[in-house]
DNA sequence: GACTCATTGTACCGATCGGTACAATGTCGG
DNA sequence: CCGACATTGTACCGATCGGTACAATGAGTC
């Protein structure tokens, strides 16, 4: 037997974009099993908790994700502005330049936030806190850093809503080049 | 009989409400029913499109509030920096300091967006565009206007986000007081 | 009271929901 | 080839989905 989907990093970053697309709710079996060309079989094979498991399953996969590529530059690079020039261009390129959704704040959002709220909120709290200590080693003070971790956040998920809803990719860069400078970054890269 | 939802302005913020906490496919004619204590047979009286009337309803229902209360001011008062400060007062209101989440940057985010995306668009679009408008009277140029007026209705909606994923409302004020500066308004209200 | 017409409750529709059961395959070590 | 186990397709479950039909009831109006 063909397997379309050959391993589970690939499967749930299928599984991911339903979720993206069409919210917890509106993600139906149908629609994951036709995304991923597995039946029920095979998916309840693999996420014997049903649809819950598969969805903290993509938040967990994500979160490593940004583990790797977002929250690690920002943590570990010896230059901290390094690190969030680091994050900038990972953040940039994870959301396609806009394209894509932040599936965790879209979930933040709606009812789903009860099922996954620890998810969630480690998500989010991780990405201001680690963003925080690197504008604090770059010479911020304290309170100011947490400020600026916390504004250039929230300015990248209302950024995703607003491209999203303007239909315009430009606004999501844009949102990046301020992100830049607020967090101060050389201009052009 | 007695009706529990006496006018169509309450029962359209009844029936936002069960949209806000379940999202467009999630709301059930069962959940809306239950909200408003209404049957079905009242709201297709109510709605004859079904679902999807009641949401475009409650789009234009919550357009029409911004229009009176956050548009207006900024379009209207003689002190552009006036109309600004009660564009963030009335939006403080509205969002009820960051327990309320935004019904139609919800809808921008999933599928639901194709279905109303003229709608969605125009209220992001005219926010920003009164946002800068009423920036450039006070003072600012032009290109600066608008980038400043993009930026703090993203802040909005990206704090909106991130206070429900933290459960922390305090994340709302502290960008509500942020774009209060950017925006060039004096610190304290 | 009789004629409207708005409003409502209820029964019902086919479709789809998430989930379960299970037999039939595939793969692979021995 | 054989047994063990992973994987799969399919049939099926009760519940709920959005939506329709319609008779009963409400409040006015004459």
């Amino acid at each position: 037997m063909r397997r379309i989907v050959p391993d589970r990093d690939q499967l749930l970053g299928i599984v991911a974009e339903v979720f993206r697309e069409h919210g917890y709710e509106g993600a139906s079996l149908a629609l994951i099993g036709e995304a991923t060309g597995l039946g029920k079989g095979s998916l309840y094979h693999f996420f014997p908790g049903g649809k819950e498991e598969m969805a903290r399953a993509v938040i967990a996969h994500i979160d490593g994700w940004f583990e790797d590529n977002v929250f690690a530059p920002l943590r570990d690079s010896t230059d901290p502005l390094a690190g969030i020039e680091q994050m900038l261009e990972a953040t940039d390129s994870y959301f396609r330049s806009g394209r894509r959704v932040c599936l965790i704040g879209a979930f933040a959002l709606d009812e789903s936030r009860d099922l996954f709220a620890g998810q969630i909120r480690d998500y989010f709290g991780r990405w201001v806190t680690h963003l925080a200590d690197a504008l604090a080693r770059s010479g911020h003070r304290p309170d100011e850093a947490g400020e600026l971790a916390e504004e250039a956040v929230a300015a990248i998920q209302g950024a995703l809503t607003l491209a999203r809803a303007a239909n315009d990719l430009d606004v999501f860069s844009r949102a990046l080049r301020r992100a830049r400078m607020r967090l101060g970054l050389p201009a052009k890269i």
